[in-house]
DNA sequence: GGGAATATTCCC
DNA sequence: GGGAATATTCCC
């Protein structure tokens, strides 16, 4: 028997020797084989335009017999084990088989030829060549490309298959396996001694079984009763028959041989089919030219696959994972901004409901004031006319503070510059500044029948030291009231008077009417706007905070009437901006939901890679919400953020406290992943440009410290061998 | 020559039948062999508590020869090639390995006697019965644990290691393989006969490479000279012989077998040294477990690779690549935010100084009133002594406002209820509710002479129908002004009574002071509190919101004379909670600047796998801002956030513009990848039982390809000397 | 020594 | 038919 050494990716060892010839005679590898491929074909050398000498020659099987009368190298042959083929693929001639050959062969070259001159036209002489409907200009277009492209990358027709292609071209073993009627499939006639007597020759061992396997791993399926209707009867019995085919091995047709190729599925996904394409085009490429031809379910779930080291897979494992859990605690985070950006809005409407009420008690106050005033001006006008003059401004001078207890002294001008936008509408008051609560009232009595004032605000610029035109000698008469009234200003404890009332100048009016009551509007007014204005002018008794020179043209107090806006206050626009704040709040919450839906989807990719399908804490859970014990002020309070630490301590009660609540307005974010289904949505491949210099072994250590951590992701990473070579 | 079927994982396919028996006799595989182990060894029934069959017979070397003494199925046997085993091992019996087997034995029997016996303790005979140091309880610990979990995992000890061990335990072979002296590695004595006459006998092949091949894989290490000094000169001239190590393959040591599981490394890493840890525990165990316990260098250089679907990786790249962007949108969201509160929170301060003005003004009404009061005070007093009583009290109720213009009635019980903090402190006032500012003065002039009340603030409860006290109609005599003043209570505008002032109430104290000025501090503090309360209280006339009725206690005014707490304005704590809303915003930025940074770190680890090393957005641009166009309202207002379409687009100038301000606070963040290296900082060997398939044909071409391209990381790895040892 | 590809076996 | 583990070969 003689040996037969097939081509094998699996060369043999340089050091293998052929051992124990009596015991193994049928497996017999070839050492110390020159590795050069030889050029020792010239029969084929213009062949085809292509000079290279590892070129197809598709007219292989034109050549009965011929198998080594082209350069081994073209099926990635050691050109050393030809020597030993030569000899072997001389010997017999099978007439059964050789005609087969012929026969088609003449179909191929015709088609071959024809193909050649179309150069991808179509072929109306097809029909006619071949029952079938292949689109065999595609098919041989593809056959070349992959060819080319295996010789690029230094691969060459599959062991496996060589070595069937291989059983068949023998001519001696067609009883127990050979080509179906119509080469597009083989048939084994006897499995048990197909596995006995042939396979052990050309593998190392005598599974049948395992020629099976080796048959789907290369896309080779069985076909469910034996097409070949002319041996069935006649072979088939008892001896248990069984037809393989792969739509690229076909009798006559050894170029598409180069469409087998490595089996798929490997790690990832199966190319069950065998319709193994050039790999790395794969999805460059339109889809026809992607689409197999013919046989087979079109399975798009070809995969190509990468390799990447397993730390690094691992550390990405844990990058999402942390990534996750700190999109956990922002989110959390988030949310307690929310929950306290609401309380703060909550807040502004009880300030803004605060301010309203204290206009209302301002203006309740001045109402109040108003009718006392009234009615005082109007009894003081008729109390000239009696007596009780000295005494009645007597009285009123002893009642101002005695020592300004109870109202405190501000300088308007200490008050902050509130440049908000509503204030515009304020600055056409006139500034006014020191007026005093109670001011000397001057010629009193000169005149009773002065008209009224207009109704609008008059502005009085009574100068800080008015109060120095009144006498500060108390004096009798008409005048002795108000002049113990100005000097009651005047000497009041606070330095330049506090409290003080512009009394003259509100009886000023008063006292010219006509002394009936009631007031008109007009009189009420102008009261009114007397007491507001005075009431927004103090002096600034207490300088405690430096004061702001700039700010005092704005925080007087003007136009009272109309609806009392009270100056600095935030208004229904600062509201808004809160409110503002608070949906930026939710976009970001929604933002983060988006990240963690993508978080997942990441992890959903990298499950696979896990032996149990899942990533721990991202697939175990999809809601894998930050531990319970996990405390974000820890978290910030580590050393991860060394110039925070303890920040968060102090105010850790003080509504800061992450309250762990599911985030509310998120509902219609479901669709949120719709945004990555687009985003992947093309073909995935975007030329990503990445430095090479990540895989660095001091890379590698951090991250297999970062699998001790997290105790999640693949661990092994850190147990190196300790090897010892 | 006998058949030796040693234990595979490679199970005989079912149809396997010994073929060819000529050409193939040095292996034959028992087809059809029934798969159930068989117990039939009684032997070791006792041997240990366990009544797990599978375990593993300590003792097996003190019976030499005796391979099959024990359940086949220990090692993982195939009982139906124990059949076989047992003729095969029974026979010839080798005098020097006897001789070791027993020499070695004792001390094997007395050191795993004493280990069972003392379940884990110190070992004190063991320095005297082995020179080295090993660690002897925690590997006999690690073993039992390998054991245990290989087990339950239904693995066994590899087929390989089986089979070395089938070697050296047969006694027929010792010229050619053999223990070493010291039973801590065995020596191959001649490569080639060894390769030529035994290695057929367990393998399909004859190779003596792939023996070390395999050797290699299950972390034996070749030593440098033989260590065995006793045989060296004698047998090793010329014979090539040599010499290997694997710290769990001991003479007399089965258990330890147990730690040699299979080959690491496969698509992922290697545990090149044979210290193959029970995989899936890996990185739960504490560090000393996972130490090598001898050994060489530890190489971390150790690539294990996994493939991954392309495409798969490609989305992986644009996840992190959309993730990061996505960071960024959250952080340029984030710093608004912070613009905002920001805001905010200098609204917050003019809401304070608001309050402070609020204060201010309130202070001077109250001074102003208190002026006039003292003044009405004194003055009514004395006019009860003279004339113009009608004249007063006419005057006084005409001053009323006419329609109620001038002061708004609200009810206090309006006032959204704030219970923030610092409003306890106000709790303590008695609520008040409903007091008029002008009610009836019963019985004025009982007494002049009742004296001062204390200046401690006594609640004046005045019921709100105090008014029905008063006649309503006018009457003369000294209360007739009084009347008035109740009837204008009465039938002001504001059906329960607008801006009455609750005259009587204060005249009444005051009235009965002995006239004279000034008031004391007791008498001004008594009228100012009355004010104020009264300031506080008023009817509800308009019920446009439906209030709050449990709000009415905490709205009341109290308590004056104190620093005049504005109720329901916010406090100190409140803007202490507005900036620490800011501080909480600086923590997300840093959280988010830290998951940057890890984003980066991610993408660092991807960018081998991209053909230009770099993954574009993240490593072109170590800040890959959103791009300049990248607009935040145009992203929310995407199709992604349907329910807020359009939300942003009408308060887009409302401050919520992404300012892409470079964010700061974050200069302290630089160290944040501590964190990282923190969380790589274990020792990470956490157990990845990864498919071994990654190495599957179908991955061959990415492979290539990825090592092609990076060059980093299989690159040099794979460029290793072709030794051939 | 080990990466990688193919081969063989086992099993579902 | 194919997943998965181990085996064998080739090569760096």
């Amino acid at each position: 028997m003689q040996q037969s050494s097939m081509p094998s990716r699996k060369r043999p060892a340089p050091g293998a020797s052929p051992a124990n010839p009596q015991s193994q005679a049928t497996y017999t590898v070839q050492p110390g084989a020159p590795n050069q491929p030889l050029q020792n074909d010239s029969s084929f050398a213009d062949w085809a335009a292509s000079t290279d000498y590892r070129q197809f020659p598709d007219n292989l099987d034109a050549i009965p017999g011929n198998l080594n009368s082209y350069d081994a190298t073209t099926l990635g042959y050691n050109p050393a084990l030809d020597a030993e083929d030569s000899v072997h693929y001389m010997n017999g001639t099978d007439p059964q088989n050789a005609g087969q050959l012929v026969r088609r062969n003449a179909n191929q070259q015709l088609a071959r030829q024809a193909r050649n001159s179309w150069d991808g036209d179509a072929n109306p002489d097809r029909t006619n060549w071949e029952e079938e409907e292949d689109d065999d200009d595609e098919l041989e277009r593809r056959a070349s490309e992959a060819k080319k492209e295996a010789i690029t990358k230094k691969r060459q027709i599959p062991p496996f298959v060589q070595k069937i292609r291989s059983f068949l071209d023998e001519d001696r073993n067609t009883e127990l396996i050979r080509w179906s009627d119509d080469g597009k499939s083989f048939v084994v006639l006897d499995e048990d001694e197909f596995a006995k007597t042939l396979i052990p020759e050309l593998f190392k061992h005598k599974n049948y079984a395992s020629f099976v396997r080796q048959l789907n791993m290369y896309g080779f399926h069985k076909k469910v009763g034996l097409s070949d209707n002319s041996m069935k009867a006649s072979e088939s019995r008892r001896k248990t028959p069984s037809e393989y085919a792969n739509p690229y091995f076909r009798q006559g047709r050894p170029e598409l041989l180069w469409l087998i190729q490595k089996p798929k599925s490997a790690p990832g996904k199966k190319g069950p089919d065998g319709k193994i394409e050039e790999e790395e085009e794969i999805g460059k490429k339109p889809g026809s030219i992607m689409q197999p031809v013919k046989g087979g379910k079109s399975q798009d779930t070809s995969k190509d696959l990468v390799a990447i080291n397993r730390n690094d897979l691992d550390s990405i494992k844990t990058e999402i994972y942390n990534l996750k859990k700190r999109n956990e605690v922002i989110s959390n985070y988030i949310g307690s901004l929310r929950q306290q950006n609401s309380t703060i809005h909550q807040q502004a409407e009880k300030f803004q409901a605060a301010q309203n009420r204290f206009q209302q008690m301002y203006d309740r106050h001045e109402s109040s004031i108003n009718a006392i005033l009234t009615f005082l001006a109007t009894f003081y006008n008729r109390s000239l006319e009696g007596q009780n003059q000295p005494n009645f401004a007597e009285m009123f001078a002893s009642t101002l503070p005695p020592s300004g207890q109870s109202g405190s002294i501000v300088d308007m001008s200490d008050m902050p510059n509130m440049d908000l936008q509503n204030m515009a509408s304020r600055s056409m008051n006139q500034p006014r500044r020191n007026q005093k609560l109670l001011l000397a009232a001057p010629h009193i009595a000169s005149s009773s029948t002065t008209p009224l004032p207009t109704p609008k605000v008059e502005s009085i610029d009574t100068p800080v030291n008015a109060s120095s035109h009144a006498s500060p000698s108390p004096a009798a008469g008409v005048n002795d009231m108000l002049s113990r009234i100005n000097w009651a200003n005047a000497n009041s404890p606070q330095a330049s008077g506090a409290n003080n009332f512009d009394f003259d100048s509100a009886l000023e009016h008063l006292q010219t009417s006509d002394g009936n009551m009631p007031l008109t509007d007009a009189e009420t007014t102008d009261i009114l706007t007397r007491m507001t204005q005075d009431a927004g002018s103090t002096l600034d008794t207490t300088p405690a905070k430096p004061s702001n020179p700039q700010q005092n043209t704005n925080s007087a107090l003007g136009g009272v009437n109309q609806s009392f806006n009270i100056p600095n206050m935030p208004t229904t626009a600062d509201f808004d901006r809160i409110r503002h704040q608070q949906y930026a709040l939710d976009q970001v919450q929604k933002l983060q939901d988006d990240q963690n839906q993508r978080v997942r989807e990441i992890a959903d990719k990298l499950g696979p890679l896990s032996p149990n399908g899942f990533i721990p804490g991202i697939h175990d859970n999809s809601n894998v919400p930050v531990p319970d014990s996990f405390d974000l002020d820890d978290w910030l309070n580590n050393p991860y953020f060394p110039e925070n630490s303890g920040n968060l301590d102090g105010n850790a009660d003080n509504g800061l406290n992450i309250p762990h609540t599911s985030l509310t307005g998120l509902e219609g974010l479901e669709n949120s992943n719709t945004l990555l289904q687009q985003n992947l949505g093309g073909d995935g491949t975007q030329a990503h440009s990445v430095s090479s210099q990540a895989a660095s072994p001091a890379t590698v250590e951090t991250l297999d410290d970062v699998d001790a951590d997290t105790n999640v992701l693949a661990g092994e990473g850190s147990r190196k061998r300790r090897r010892r070579d």
